[in-house]
DNA sequence: GGCGTCATGTAACACGTTACATGATTAG
DNA sequence: CTAATCATGTAACGTGTTACATGACGCC
């Protein structure tokens, strides 16, 4: 299981509470990895009692209190465990890919409308990872920021996961084309 | 929900046992969608009381008797309005992600062998699925077959799913071959 | 006054994984 | 005689999803 270091690794990255950890895995890190908030605070209270996070108290004015969680040594430790164990390569899982394979035994074409909508859900997931990358990596900002520091382990492997979430992206933009093109072809009456 | 779905189509393409259908989630259409035995038969026999499949007793010599299910007229017409039900673009869970930028508070050299496994496998798969290609839809005997059939919607479309699943292995293949220059950059002592 | 955001949670249920269990036949 | 393949299942557990619940603050 992943959610535990998911959580481990984005409250290394910057501590927050599990309402902001929610948000997080709405946005960066949910880009590869989903969770709900009810899922995190379930497994934040397990890894608390397991000693792999501690809370703090933060009193807030305007808002509801929040306890912020870090990392503790357990948990440091618990990560570097599962970095260091091989996992399988993960298999994919395509309702689409079921849905086309299906549409041969029904209306091939009156797929066409959720094959476009799909399009355009990853073109715009694609623009938002491109706008985040010219943002924090590419753009004239980041790369004068990043001339004076030294090489960052955290940030250029923040960037590659990135890369590969644009060329996912674009991957399936292009497939998705190929799909409309084939479904097309086997319109109705045909 | 989807394994049902996939169990339908899976036995529109052609009918089975509950066996035979865990074998094929491990081939052709298991690319995309994954199930064990254990979850198979569950859902069949939910399907069988259902309604959505029937089932008959096959007697075999030589090998245990099966029960072959096909899809009934309630399956199919669940499976046509699935259909035109509008699905979720759904977000993708990448456990190596995670360890990728997990590893920046880690010793990224220690990935390295991980991450070259998995470029190892997905080198596999994509050879596996350029063969099956070739053997079914590219090679001189396919294309001849084809050529004096009536445009065929269940094969072009399992043609282009399998395409999908050519492209994807390609993207992560390039996109491996970047983490690994990626982590080479950071390796112990930097 | 109502809606959106911040903040944390419980409960029930559905789905997926792992381990265990059985038993026949065929190939080495 | 041992292992692999065919064939079907149960039980326990862990994970993920959906619905429900509460309450304060700020904005229109």
């Amino acid at each position: 299981m992943a959610l535990e270091h998911a959580i481990l690794v984005s409250l290394l990255e910057k501590p927050g509470s599990g309402y902001e950890l929610a948000r997080r895995f709405d946005r960066s890190i949910g880009y590869f990895w989903t969770a709900t908030h009810q899922q995190i605070y379930r497994v934040l209270k397990r890894m608390e009692n397991d000693g792999w996070v501690e809370a703090r108290d933060v009193p807030q004015q305007g808002r509801p209190d929040k306890k912020e969680y870090s990392v503790a040594d357990l948990g440091r430790a618990a990560l570097s465990s599962w970095l260091h164990d091989p996992i399988e390569p993960e298999s994919v899982r395509h309702d689409l890919a079921v849905k086309i394979r299906g549409a041969a035994f029904d209306d091939p074409a009156a797929l066409i409308r959720e094959v476009q909508r799909h399009r355009q859900a990853h073109r715009d997931r694609l623009s938002h990872y491109l706008a985040g990358e010219e943002r924090d990596f590419t753009g004239p900002e980041a790369t004068a920021a990043a001339a004076e520091a030294p090489p960052d382990a955290e940030r250029e492997l923040q960037h590659v996961v990135l890369r590969g979430g644009i060329a996912y992206e674009r991957m399936m933009i292009d497939w998705l084309d190929d799909v409309l093109a084939t479904l097309a072809r086997f319109g109705p009456g045909r």
